[in-house]
DNA sequence: CAAATAAGGATAAATAATATCCGTATTGGG
DNA sequence: CCCAATACGGATATTATTTATCCTTATTTG
């Protein structure tokens, strides 16, 4: 069980649109080239972000994706799902009704308690998720990656911006 | 991101080879045939159950599975792991290293800002389930399944444990 | 009007999950 | 000692999912 690679690329492209200036757009071109990853198949992952409205896009020349909604109200739960839908990640199939000793009449009365155990588990993850937000992300980051590379990726991405 | 249904299947069978007198064995036959599931395939996840050593076996008739420690000594992370597999389920790609902008000679401090969230979030999964053993799993069951139906079935498994 | 873009459908390739089959070694019961 | 039942592991097949590419359409900027 992993996260498809579309979340991890989803992640840091949020991550660069949060960074850009108010009402700018970056284009799906620039955001592929920026993370060495597939242009055609990071469309889908941005389409994603776009469907669960956490993007706003245009068309056109300078077209492209812009965070929807402040970095600090967007958290990464909001992108994983956008990515990997919100389906639990623990499906039940009730194997339990195929008990020989049950009788056929017999209706249980709630969720299996084995899936209420895997589905606290899947809410605990998702609890973590729920609590970080991409400004948060941006705060560490600046912290961490040198001032040189950090003036230098946002010239790259403003110049590319629409 | 979905879990393999082994991992079902597996927890299901131990709350069955939990319910086993001290000693006994149960065959992946009754095991199978108590749940509904193909045995060949539900072989193989007694097979991972018995490599991660939570459960002994033995061969020959009247062979077949028992746990290898008390109930309350096994956590549902552990029967997880043991059919999923130990890795994380975020894998981190360290795309930031195609980054354009960054020098050849740079050598990243640590794991990435992103990596570390996400791991985060999938250890406050993996607590959520160690969290919870077999024991108190059982004592979730008794009070939840009929007695009727809790007294048939231990009949049918222990007709059927070597 | 032309070029660049997002959106979405169709399709293909690669990988993982699900499942079956068979051979081997081991064990308990007759 | 022999036979049947078993766990184990390897090989293979089937299906679903992930990853990826290609193409068409509508829209927008300059």
């Amino acid at each position: 069980m992993i996260l498809k690679s579309q979340v991890e690329w989803a992640l840091h492209c949020c991550t660069i649109l949060a960074g850009l200036p108010n009402g700018r757009y970056l284009s799906t071109k620039a955001l592929a080239e920026f993370h060495g990853v597939p242009k055609e198949y990071l469309s889908k992952a941005l389409q994603s972000l776009s469907q669960a409205k956490l993007v706003d896009s245009t068309l056109g020349p300078s077209g492209g994706y812009r965070l929807s909604r402040p970095a600090a109200e967007i958290s990464f739960l909001d992108v994983v799902e956008a990515v990997e839908g919100k389906e639990r990640t623990f499906v039940c199939n009730n194997i339990r009704t195929n008990n020989p000793c049950r009788p056929k009449s017999y209706c249980e009365a709630g969720p299996c308690a084995i899936a209420r155990i895997m589905w606290e588990a899947d809410e605990a993850w998702r609890a973590s998720l729920r609590s970080v937000t991409l400004a948060a992300l941006i705060q560490t980051l600046e912290k961490e990656i040198p001032v040189t590379l950090w003036q230098s990726s946002s010239e790259w991405v403003l110049n590319r911006a629409g």
